[in-house]
DNA sequence: ACTTTACTGGACAGACCTGTCTGGCCCCGG
DNA sequence: CCGGGGCCAGACAGGTCTGTCCAGTAAAGT
């Protein structure tokens, strides 16, 4: 009971809170090469030697930004109301299209924070890719629950559908986006499946 | 006769093209943030002033970069041999696999382009729209042809899903992805339309 | 032979970047 | 009361960025 209260102090973390926030903030509005560490620490009210203090370097603050962003989204969906697999599913998608709406949108942090990062062996691409991997296995698990026979394979288009439809309202029309969430999804769900072929999988 | 060699020199340009060809490399392969005008003019082998001589600010350059991969794309859809609407829509499709496999492969030039420029009103972000919009158009084309009862909304469920097939391809495995299109296509294709629900569109 | 034009090589300015360091304040636990 | 740690303020170093400028070369057209 000693050690507890130095990592739990009432202001412990303020400062480190502020910058995360004031990162979180800038580096999705505008960029993350585009926003300096100078101009985080001034709208922060934090010292640069605070911010060097919890941050050893600029990236160890990026990656830190997308695994807390990834937590919220995972936290987001733990306390979603339960519902029939095919339900949870198309409410997944639905938030697309409310997410859409809000002004302040600009696409997905991932995405976003991925094509800033070429190298795929960046701490910051294993962030975003053990983020795919998440979302990828809440879809299959959903579709597994909900009878989908090649959970998997829908998985797969479900997430291109996704990245495809966040991207759209981004760059295109949020609106018309949003109007056609529910209609993309029952297509892909309810479309032909490959397997029906006659001579399908089985050789 | 007297106007046209001075636009057509022999090596008229070439200092330009060297630079073009260098910038798109390392744009596509690095970002556009991450590579400075000293490193193009250094691979290009070309004199800074050449370089400010062709393009004012590097923000002109990067949008003749992603003006003229538009063009390049256009031309090679332009140059496609003829066939039946479904069928230019399957390779149309087949052709995102392909360059997945491309060890070079990073994705798409125009959405990594517009990840870095958060300003929708910017040259670079327009000239990405316009290549959005051709493409939505070429597909709105074909499924029109091909007698899809609505295929502006099918095209746009298809520009999401080019989107999100050519981000898995680079950020997942290209292989899975390629596995995948012809069935992730035939669903949106062949999938139910919402217009086949009684008390659908017309009140 | 003369002019025009693209190009070279490099110095230079001014801004911005990340990251380090010094010095001191203030509050809380012991 | 006192020690330590979180925090602040800002100078500083060393590098990179964009963009300007100058002086000179080489080749094309007239």
């Amino acid at each position: 009971m000693t050690a507890a209260p130095q990592l739990e102090r009432r202001r412990a973390g303020s400062a480190r809170r502020r910058v995360l926030d004031t990162a979180t903030r800038l580096f999705y509005a505008e960029g993350i090469r585009a926003v300096g560490i100078d101009r985080i620490i001034a709208e922060a009210g934090v010292a640069k030697a605070t911010f060097y203090h919890h941050f050893p370097a600029k990236d160890d603050l990026v990656r830190t930004y997308v695994e807390e962003q990834s937590r919220l989204q995972r936290d987001h969906f733990a306390r979603m109301p339960r519902a029939e697999p095919r339900e949870a599913l198309l409410t997944v998608f639905a938030r697309i299209g409310e997410a859409g709406g809000d002004p302040h949108f600009r696409g997905c942090v991932f995405l976003n924070a991925a094509a800033e990062y070429p190298d795929a062996g960046h701490p910051v691409r294993r962030a975003v890719d053990d983020h795919r991997r998440w979302f990828h296995g809440l879809l299959a698990g959903l579709l597994e629950a909900g009878g989908d026979p090649d959970a998997a394979r829908t998985a797969d288009i479900l997430v291109a559908l996704r990245d495809g439809l966040v991207v759209g309202a981004h760059l295109d029309d949020p609106h018309r986006v949003r109007a056609l969430i529910g209609d993309a999804v029952t297509r892909v769900l309810d479309g032909p499946r490959p397997t029906g072929r006659p001579g399908g999988a089985i050789p």
